[in-house]
DNA sequence: GTCTATATGATGATAGAC
DNA sequence: GTCTATCATCATATAGAC
């Protein structure tokens, strides 16, 4: 069997990113948590950037996947499903709020932006007023904010109340 | 007339934060885009500490000013004048959002945490049920989404709205 | 008030031994 | 796979001349 030790890295720095912010983590804090040396880390990833693309990668690409695969309709059970998808990266979501400025630098600022956007359109459409799009911006952008607030406790205490609170703002 | 160096150092360095953080910003490119060099920040701040202090602290003390000296009571109004408060401050909050754990550092993550709890009281009183609190998550999260997505636009063409949105939540 | 020059330390990254 | 040793680069900050 393999030892996992790559798994363990991306373990220990996700850990750290939450806590301290992405940019606020040096590989010095990673290695030194994880019992090993700065230089090992190299040999599982090529750079420091690598690194924090492999923690992130997998959330970005299920929310792109979400708003491809899905068809329009079904507004309420996309607010369910939209809780469950930012509530299962909340890790990361947290990481993401904290420090858009260094996601920007993987260009990842704009292409969350873009989803939301998406996300909006497959709600309520294509053609939206300005005020549809600010109740939609406290809708999904309050949700998100639950699920970094209340990161520490169980999805069934949070999750009904924020969806239905979201669809109330929706008239939905 | 004295020089106003301070102020504009100031000025410079609020853009700079909001564009790509406080932790990415470094006194070599304030000093650059104001055409001084490094060592001349030093005469007017102590330190870069006490540049970033000097940013946010109004805000901070407007926030924690508004919870003091505000009776319970009137929550729709309290929401209107929480709006415009989020917007005026909503270079720094753009900021603050960006990059939490910088602002960590500096001790403000807990007081801003604090703080809404105690805007959560006078919205709600103080024995309120999770989902209440949710609910309130929502609704003041959401708000600040809005100062911060729409921060280009003019007040008078979010505030309604996004006020309005946040009420409905609270049922008020 | 602003400059030049410099001290000191942390960072990401590489070379090469084991 | 992990180590020791080392590098260039950048940061904050200070000393002292003008």
């Amino acid at each position: 069997m393999p030892s996992d030790t790559k798994a363990r890295i991306q373990a220990v720095a996700r850990e750290l990113f939450a806590e301290q912010g992405v940019r606020n983590t040096s590989l010095r804090q990673i290695s030194e948590r994880l019992g090993i040396t700065k230089p090992a880390l190299y040999y599982h990833f090529s750079s420091r950037e690598d690194l924090v693309r492999s923690i992130v990668a997998p959330m970005v690409e299920e929310c792109e996947r979400f708003t491809r695969d899905r068809r329009a309709g079904d507004p309420r059970g996309l607010l369910d499903d939209y809780f469950e998808l930012i509530w299962r990266h909340r890790e990361v979501l947290v990481m993401m709020v904290r420090e858009l400025s260094t996601l920007g630098e993987l260009d990842l600022g704009t292409r969350m932006f873009e989803w939301r956007r998406e996300l909006i359109a497959l709600l309520l459409g294509d053609e939206i007023t300005r005020a549809q799009q600010i109740r939609a911006t406290v809708a999904l952008g309050g949700m998100s904010d639950c699920a970094v607030e209340y990161a520490h406790l169980p999805l069934e205490e949070v999750k009904p109340t924020a969806v239905e609170a979201a669809a109330v703002v929706l008239g939905l």
